[in-house]
DNA sequence: GTTCTTCTTCTTGTATACAAGACATTTGAC
DNA sequence: GTCAAATGTCTTGTATACAAGAAGAAGAAC
C-alpha cells in the first residue's frame, strides 16, 4: 500500500461535501464513516483536521467535527476576495509572463474555444481552469500563485453550477480574451481591472450564484 | 484536562520553530519530541499535521516532518501579497467603518502612542497588533478579515524583528496616523495606498527585513 | 576495488485499547 | 409537577501495539 489512506479518506469526504451530501450543521460520526470506508479511527481523524484547516469542517472540542457550508454572504465575500487575488495575480503576471507562457495562455484559450464549438462544458471547465493557473504561475510571485490555487479549489463547486448557467461561456470566453490581450502588451492595470470583472460577482452573475448556491446547500439562506 | 494536549504541543513547537530553535531542513523525529514532550505519538502527529498546513512543516510520506522557513524571497514574496491584503482591508474599511471601530482605532493609537513615550517596544507590538486587526475587521468581510488576521500571524516573526530596528517605530507611528486620518475621511483610495506603503518592503525597510532573516534563520541564502 | 543485492534497523502509517468529558435520562427532593 | 442532581451511555482525546516501507550497512559477485 504505496498511498496513504488518510489522503484518499480525505479526498473521499471533501468530494461527500462539496457534492452537497451532508447538511449545514450535520455532525459527522468518526466510528460510523471510519466502518463505512473500512478503516480505523486514526486516518480519519487525520482527514478530518485537514478539512478542518481548509474550512470546510468545524472541529469543536470534545463535541466532534461538523460540516461547515459557507453561508451566501461569505460566499460572496470568498468571490470578492479571489477578484482582489486575481487582480494581484494579472497585474504582475503582465510585467512578469515569458513569451512561453504567453504562448501556454493562447494554447488554453485555443482549447476553451473549440471546447465551445463542441459544447463541452466540462473540457470548457478544465481548460478554463489551467488557463487561469497559468495566470498565477505567470505573476512570478510563488506564494501569491499557491494562495490563489488554494482560494480558487475552495470556490471550485460554486464556480462549476455557474458556468453551467447558459450564455455564461461564451461571454466568459471573450473576458478571457480581454486578458489575454492586456498580458500580451503588458498592461499591468488592464489585465488587473480584466480579471477583476472576470471573477467578481456582479450583475445577473449574483443571482446566477445564488440559484446554485440554492441548489447546493438548500435551506442555508443566509 | 480540559485543554488539548494536541493544541499545547503545537503552539509549542509553533514557537519553537519561529524562534529559530530548529535548522532550516531539518528533520523533526516523532518519538523523541513526544518524549521530550512527555505525551505519546498521537497528539504529536495532529499537531505536525497543523504545522504543516500552516506552512511550517513539510510532511513527505514515510520520510517524516521537515523544517520549512521560508527563504527570503518568499517572504518578501509573502510580504508583497500582506501588503495587497492590507490595501484591500483599508479600501473597504474606509467605506465600512462605523464611528465605533473608528473610536476603537482611535484608543490603539493612543496607545501606541503612549508606548513609544515609554520606550515599551513590546506593548507598541501589541497595540500596532490591534490596530491592523481592527482594520482588518472593519473592512466588513469576516472572510477577507479571517485571511488577512492568518498571514498577518504568520508574518509574526519578522515584523517583530523589524520593529526593532532603531527609529522604526516613530515612523511606523507616522504611517499610522496617516491610515487613521484616511479612514476618517472615508478616503478609500488614500486608506488603501497608505497601508500599502506601511506594510511594503521596500527601501531601508528591504536591509532591515534582510538581516533579522538572517538573525533568524542563518545560512539560508535563498 | 567497486557495485549490486540483501538484510537489518529505524521510522512512519494504521489499528485498537483505554480514559475522560459531554449529553441525556432518570430519580429524588421540594 | 417541576427542577436539580447524579448516574449511565456515548463520543472524542490519548496511549500503545503492530505492520509496512525506506534508508543504511554489510556481504558477495564481478
Amino acid at each position: 500500500m504505496g498511498t496513504r489512506i488518510a489522503d484518499s479518506v480525505r479526498e473521499r469526504i471533501e468530494q461527500m461535501i462539496v457534492t452537497g451530501e451532508f447538511a449545514d450543521g450535520e455532525r459527522l460520526d468518526e466510528v460510523k464513516l471510519a466502518e463505512q470506508f473500512g478503516v480505523s479511527r486514526t486516518p480519519l481523524r487525520e482527514a478530518f483536521q485537514a478539512l478542518a484547516a481548509s474550512g470546510l469542517l468545524a472541529l469543536e472540542a470534545r463535541r466532534g467535527a461538523f460540516i461547515r457550508h459557507p453561508g451566501f454572504v461569505e460566499l460572496v465575500e470568498m468571490f470578492e476576495v479571489m477578484a482582489e487575488i486575481e487582480a494581484m495575480c494579472g497585474f504582475r503576471a503582465a510585467r512578469h509572463v515569458t513569451s512561453q507562457q504567453i504562448a501556454d495562455i493562447d494554447l488554453t484559450l485555443e482549447a476553451c474555444e473549440s471546447a465551445i464549438r463542441q459544447g463541452d462544458s466540462d473540457e470548457y471547465y478544465r481548460e478554463n481552469e489551467k488557463f487561469h493557473h497559468l495566470i498565477y504561475e505567470a505573476s512570478g510571485n510563488r506564494f501569491l500563485a499557491r494562495e490563489a490555487a488554494r482560494l480558487h479549489k475552495r470556490l471550485k463547486p460554486y464556480r462549476r453550477m455557474q458556468l453551467r448557467v447558459t450564455g455564461r461561456m461564451p461571454q466568459s470566453m471573450k473576458e478571457h480574451r480581454t486578458i489575454f490581450a492586456a498580458l500580451q502588451r503588458s498592461d499591468s492595470k488592464a489585465a488587473a481591472t480584466a480579471l477583476r470583472q472576470h471573477v467578481a460577482i456582479q450583475g445577473e452573475k449574483f443571482s446566477d450564484l445564488m440559484a446554485s448556491f440554492q441548489q447546493l446547500v438548500p435551506g442555508k439562506a443566509r
